[in-house]
DNA sequence: GAGTGGTCTAGACCACTCA
DNA sequence: GAGTGGTCTAGACCACTCA
């Protein structure tokens, strides 16, 4: 590969490659926690330089889609991996330390987008959803409550035996059930009022407000997946965020 | 400089060019806005390779510490910038849209640091605080109600009149009054019940809840500056996260 | 010892800015 | 045209992993 273009749409090689690399892991090509060919072979395949192959890859790294490794090789990025299995989840203890929340299902039914839904999941208005509602605890405390919708199309076969199966951890279960890896979250955020579902499965004093959170979750090529809706109990807990 | 480390202890070149240019930063050889030397010229300074300054640069590029322009140079990032006015401000109207909110300052008085504030602060107990309140307008009707407290010995002089004149943009007027660039916060997110000060300035409904966020704002080497309490009232905003 | 990614260099050439 | 940062290359050597 060679770079001709001159002055308009001039594209650096690296993006072109960064691209290449996408489209690989979009493909399947190389599945989450893979090893995906080393820096010289992918060198060789796109007839660039190592250090042109280099810098996609760091780049890809920094998004979270890759990881390096030192001695071992490059990796496609999973959310099994120890260290990601909380990375999209932002509440804290008021004591501090990471929370392990504990999955409860409470209900896995099918239903239909309305427009509001569909324009965020990028499908069309009436598509098929998969709805789950499931409860989240720590230290045997019921924390959020959560209302999840995905397009049907895209987690063919999805019930309540396979959520229960793995725990409900529900990315990491969409990553081996059907290989959809999330690559990154946006969430609005309010505060609400809670409503008599979540006063009795959360087990509030009434009048005690909560957080509500609303996200889209994308995968490769900023492809929407999953909506999602979590109510939280922020009495003893906060949602955290640091802006660089 | 050269870099004749073996195993224990191996610190990369970049590394040690990145610390040595964020101690200009902070002992304000270069101020916010300003350019700083040319990669060749930091070259020939350090004594390494431009590739190992470009490393570094770009390292602090991304952590928001400088901003290149091609064909221009590389320059101290500065709060004033177009572009980076409301980099810390996540709040974001229902209908879309950025907010441009108006400050009104309600107080500005001395005070003495309690010992959460003081360890937060990283300063002593009893410590002089400068504390300040101020309401913030969106579209003219009240948003965002602030309690802010920083430690007096780094803004001495800090009064109403300088806030004022600044039109309470706090950051911009941290870095023009005393050098004092803010690089990265951290936010705790609750939602609460307003108290009736709440309730009167925001205009509230009664039982409406608030998003209550306390930020601890921070400048070069992490250093903390700032304290913030902002009450928010989410019936028609809310608060925005991208997680990657 | 072979293979991986990580650092560092020197040098060529390009895109962009400004006078 | 001179000066800046941006891309790309080729090559040397290092740190780390694994057999």
């Amino acid at each position: 590969m060679n770079n001709t273009n001159s002055s308009p749409s001039f594209h650096p090689l690296y993006q072109q490659i960064k691209i290449l690399i996408t489209q690989s892991l979009i493909s399947g090509e190389w599945r989450p926690g893979e090893a995906i060919p080393s820096e010289i072979e992918l060198a060789s395949r796109f007839n660039v330089s190592q250090g042109t192959v280099r810098k996609a890859i760091s780049e890809l790294a920094d998004e979270n889609l890759l990881i390096r490794h030192q001695g071992k090789g490059t990796f496609v990025a999973s959310h099994t991996e120890e260290r990601r299995q909380l990375h999209f989840v932002r509440i804290t203890s008021d004591k501090g330390g990471v929370i392990y929340p504990e999955g409860k299902l409470l209900e896995c039914r099918r239903g239909k987008a309305d427009s509001a839904i569909a324009k965020l999941l990028e499908i069309n208005t009436g598509a098929s959803l998969v709805v789950i509602k499931r409860l989240l605890n720590v230290s045997a405390r019921p924390l959020l409550l959560e209302e999840i919708r995905l397009a049907a199309a895209m987690f063919k076969g999805l019930n309540a035996d396979v959520i229960n199966r793995h725990e409900c951890k529900m990315y990491s279960m969409f990553e081996s059930e059907f290989g959809i890896r999330i690559t990154q979250v946006v969430e609005q955020i309010k505060a609400v009022a809670p409503n008599s579902e979540a006063v009795k499965l959360l087990k509030l004093n009434t009048g005690a407000p909560l957080l509500c959170i609303e996200r889209v979750a994308y995968t490769y090529g900023d492809k929407p997946v999953e909506w999602r809706k979590s109510l939280c109990n922020s009495k003893e807990h906060y949602y955290m965020n640091k802006i660089v």
